[in-house]
DNA sequence: TTATTCTCTATCAAATAAGTTGAGAATATG
DNA sequence: CATATTCTCAACTTATTTGATAGAGAATAA
């Protein structure tokens, strides 16, 4: 699962996507518009600024915006930034490869060998939409086949 | 990322599966061969018996064995019986759908959106390969393209 | 020079995860 | 029947992570 902090700084960064250009925006807008508790939302921004996604300044009129274009920023970029990694183990990992605690040798592992799978194709997905990108949005109700 | 526990139960299973039909498996093998703390895989076990996909017998001689043979089971069973679900969300879930804490609202969130598809992606893989089936192993240092 | 807005480190509480303890119940064997 | 063996289960402990807040400080514009 993706970490509340995580989601919060997704939606953040939408949110500034959505107003790429169009100058600063303050964190309590954000925070309005998002429904993210604003001080916590401090340590995301600081966070994401810190690591070159955003840009920021103080004072009157202040407030944040993106440092690199939405269309050059992918929904895996931001889930690597925030949590890490793509994948379901550490062993999995392309960028944060570790080895798993009490594993069997990683050569061995069959529960690894299947994870770099499911790793590649979820980063094949979330590399290939940028925020830039129209969602099409799933009613509420949605469920879908099976 | 999974825990450390579903992992465990991941390779027990794998463990059962590979021993499938041949008489009960004694806790303390699996746990030496798989690298488990023998007392916490009688928590994970016992979680598996009860959940019907193992059985088990007491007393000398006595064991574990699947309870379903190893084709009918899928790795994106085991995950969604360990850790509840498939998704990267509460909201992405298929089974134990539940609304984020703090979100927008479900039918405007964009993340949810994508995190439908790539929990359909994933579940499209995992539910698809079974403990019946072989696994490519991956060498240690493989390092994928990109 | 003051109000505004971001920055940063420290701290806290709650939840979750990992693992252990120990008493108990079923089973096979002699 | 007695005993050793092996699983069962709830309670508990400890460590780690997560979500969030506090508060002092620094930059900026008016």
């Amino acid at each position: 699962m993706l970490s509340q902090k995580t989601r919060y700084a997704i939606r953040a960064m939408q949110d500034l996507a959505d107003r790429y250009g169009q100058g600063p925006v303050q964190l309590a807008e954000i925070a309005e518009r998002q429904n993210i508790p604003p001080k916590f939302l401090t340590v995301i921004l600081s966070e994401l600024t810190r690591f070159g996604l955003v840009d920021s300044q103080r004072g009157r009129d202040g407030g944040y915006w993106l440092a690199i274009a939405p269309v050059d920023i992918s929904y895996g970029d931001l889930i690597r930034i925030m949590r890490g990694s793509l994948a379901l183990v550490p062993c999995a990992s392309r960028f944060a490869h570790e080895k798993c605690k009490n594993c069997v040798a990683e050569g061995d592992c069959r529960t690894r060998a299947l994870m770099l799978e499911v790793r590649d194709r979820t980063a094949e997905l979330l590399d290939a939409v940028k925020l830039s990108d129209p969602i099409a949005l799933v009613p509420a109700d949605h469920e879908t086949s099976e």
